[in-house]
DNA sequence: AAGATTGGTTCCGGATATCGGCACGCGTTG
DNA sequence: CAACGCGTGCCGATATCCGGAACCAATCTT
């Protein structure tokens, strides 16, 4: 029985090219297929026809998007891959992030940074400096250890399972409050993946507070991380808290941002 | 003036459609943008209709792959990096690493491995058993350490710069010639990145040499390596240099069969 | 081992979905 | 302030894509 559903049922004010959008699903559906997949199988799951689905394959596959493996299976090549890793290799995070960032200066007055991991430590790929008249001491480019500052301890929180042997032997000690025995710092994390955020208790630089939360990728990996840091006598009782749940929105807001970017 | 440039000038027996064609082309363009684009823009640079080029853009902006960011420039979205993640993570490695191991294996005669990088260790997700009496010592699914075995020595060359500073305190030893301190590694990884495989003689198990070659994405990150190991008896003068040139040569197959997969 | 069945490929006529030209309105520029 | 350039909407014509059915190869069944 020939199925008659060829056109979304959009309402009318999308018009879309049927043949583009038909070889987009094939291709999605074929690149969640680890070992391909035939031509009737695909029609059939697409409730398309044999013919088109057929002549749509043969398309990507002459544009190199899609391989006929062992003549009988079509499947998704390195192509897609490619063009995909393109998007996030021109991501510009700090346009993206710039929005949410300013939002934070804003709403806290305090320094803001986004930070990207780089190995050990992160690196601070742009910042809104602080209202207030102490100023802040890690410039735009600048980098920090990821044991010790609000937003690398949420990256590091993030990929602890990976981090945790890498980083066990490099608890280096800044302050009289930085955490340098694994212990504290397994305790520390579990503790910061429970809230969601980081904080940082002057484990740095000293009477600096910091607190940060991770943004990360669709698939959850994290690639930056939001923080704000403050003197700490700019934080009297309850302040932390509200820039905390400042930030914590904020990052979940950019990690929104960033999937439906 | 406007250009008849319309179809691809195909000879004969590749039959495209040239909507599905065009709208590709438009998102590997997009991908490529980190900005975006404008449609007139795009058009010429594509050599495409504006209104066509408008048409597709809008239809990829309905199916999500394209967002309309500032109401004046078209960019790809994370929906594409999504489709191109998913070919990744179905990649079935060993099935495609097969034919290479095989014939690794059958040229060599010795224990063959393919081994993806987990942390500061390699897991052998396949193995094919050498055919000489003495039989291999790390199952499939085992791990070993990073820094002794041909494999882990090949990876930890590829990303040297990125892991020497988290190696540097875990080169634990298991033999009298496991390296230990980071200078000889340094002077290890120079040289394997020079001759492009790397060497372990017997620096994991005594007496148990092996050789090793990265396999990279085509962006040069590497995901997994190849590997040889014999017992030294079985690697009279020559042999060695031998099965070298195999194992190179089996991963550079496999990384340009990765890449037109 | 041969028929039956499944799945890939090809062909073709016809409807229709797609194309390109043109026009509109808006923002920018000189 | 005029004029250019941009994104957007509309239109009729036709090239384009669609679906059905036939063809062929291989696998499964008995």
């Amino acid at each position: 029985m020939p199925k008659k559903t060829n056109k979304t049922e959009t309402a009318s004010p999308a018009r879309v090219d049927s043949t583009l959008s038909k070889g987009l699903v094939i291709l999605e559906a074929l690149a969640r297929s680890p070992q391909g997949r035939g031509v009737t199988e695909l029609a059939q799951e697409l409730e398309l026809t044999k013919s088109n689905t057929f002549r749509l394959l043969q398309t990507l596959s002459v544009l190199g998007y899609v391989r006929n493996s062992d003549a009988k299976r079509y499947a998704a090549t390195m192509k897609v891959w490619r063009v995909g890793q393109a998007v996030v290799d021109n991501l510009q995070l700090p346009e993206i992030a710039a929005p949410q960032l300013r939002l934070l200066a804003k709403a806290t007055g305090e320094a803001v940074y986004l930070a990207v991991p780089d190995g050990l430590s992160v690196i601070y790929v742009d910042m809104i400096e602080s209202t207030k008249p102490i100023q802040s001491f890690t410039p735009k480019g600048g980098s920090a250890p990821l044991h010790c500052v609000a937003t690398g301890k949420a990256l590091l929180a993030a990929s602890y399972d990976r981090l945790r042997d890498q980083i066990r032997d490099h608890l280096v000690r800044y302050t009289d409050k930085t955490i340098t025995s694994i212990k504290r710092l397994d305790a520390d994390m579990a503790a910061t993946q429970a809230r969601g955020y980081a904080v940082d208790q002057g484990e740095y630089r000293e009477r600096i507070h910091s607190f940060g939360a991770a943004v990360t990728l669709p698939n959850g990996e994290p690639i930056a991380a939001i923080g704000v840091s403050a003197p700490d006598v700019n934080l009297p009782e309850g302040r932390s808290a509200e820039i905390c749940a400042q930030i914590v929105r904020a990052a979940a807001d950019l990690t929104q941002s960033l999937a439906e970017s």
